[in-house]
DNA sequence: TTTTTTGCAAAACCTTTGCAGTTGG
DNA sequence: CCAACTGCAAAGGTTTTGCAAAAAA
């Protein structure tokens, strides 16, 4: 989970397709590396890299689950983000046209089209002078349904 | 760092009212408590709990000031936000007047007038109904001179 | 006195690192 | 073959917990 600068996204939607980025990188498709790939291509959302190694099947140990996670993050096949207090969650890049809401009540995690977050990042511009980006810390709240229940007495 | 059902904030400006707010309560208002209002309300920004119990000269381990943090925070008297990958930090709930916003490339941390953002929130809304919260992630993203710099090749 | 709070020690939790051995290309 | 990678063990940084002793009210 290294915080080094982020490479620019590496978007694949197979194993094939990883395992050539992998390579044209100089880098090896071991077992282990396959397998944390293959994991992060079936979940299809941010799981945590000890989901990942419990759906391993000792495949792979946790210890090289992260030092995978790692370094495909600085090739910029993987992504991760911070939701609450828990451990960080990782994703392919593939995904990267997502962005992540989290309610602080509920725990619900919603994915939208990060284009649908534009306006509110032209906003915080405006405010702040910030370029804001979800991406790495998605942002937290109340989903509609816990937000109805506060409001309501 | 409680995650549990944030109280309602309690704005207190100086020890006095920080005392009375804890006496308030049944609580004690003990040496290494006082201490730790002292520090926040010294800070006057997000500090860590390491921070104050390093400025604290023995007065309280650090061990204390985790307790006091928390219980002050269910109190409602104290706050923590997450700022990039690093400990959490602490201010008192009176600042809650503010929110802030960290460059994900150079640390610079900036604290805005929490209605600077409330547009922001009100396109949050509309994108994706969520009521969003930056007080406790706050906005990441990039500050205006690290944005420029990107943007300049 | 009585209940709260302290502080040491130890653990929990997530993540990283050193290093000798293994393996993919 | 040999650099890249693994996996064990051990550590790192942050936060929490158990418990007996201390202190506030």
């Amino acid at each position: 989970m290294t915080v080094a600068p982020r490479r620019p996204p590496l978007a694949v939607s197979d194993l094939d397709e990883a395992a050539d980025a992998v390579r044209a990188a100089g880098g090896r498709l071991t077992t282990a590396r396959r397998a944390v790939l293959e994991a992060l291509l079936a979940a299809g959302r941010p799981v945590s890299a000890e989901q990942i190694a419990d759906g391993l099947a000792g495949r792979a140990p946790l210890v090289s689950v992260y030092r995978n996670l790692d370094w495909l993050e600085e090739l910029g096949l993987v992504r991760h983000i911070h939701v609450g207090h828990g451990a960080g969650l990782y994703r392919l890049a593939a995904e990267a046209e997502f962005e992540y809401l989290v309610c602080e009540r509920c725990g619900a995690m919603s994915a939208v089209d990060a284009r649908a977050l534009d306006r509110a990042r032209a906003e915080i511009f405006k405010a702040a002078g910030y370029e804001a980006r979800f991406d790495h810390f998605p942002v937290h709240g109340l989903c509609a349904g816990c937000a109805g229940l506060s409001a309501a007495p």
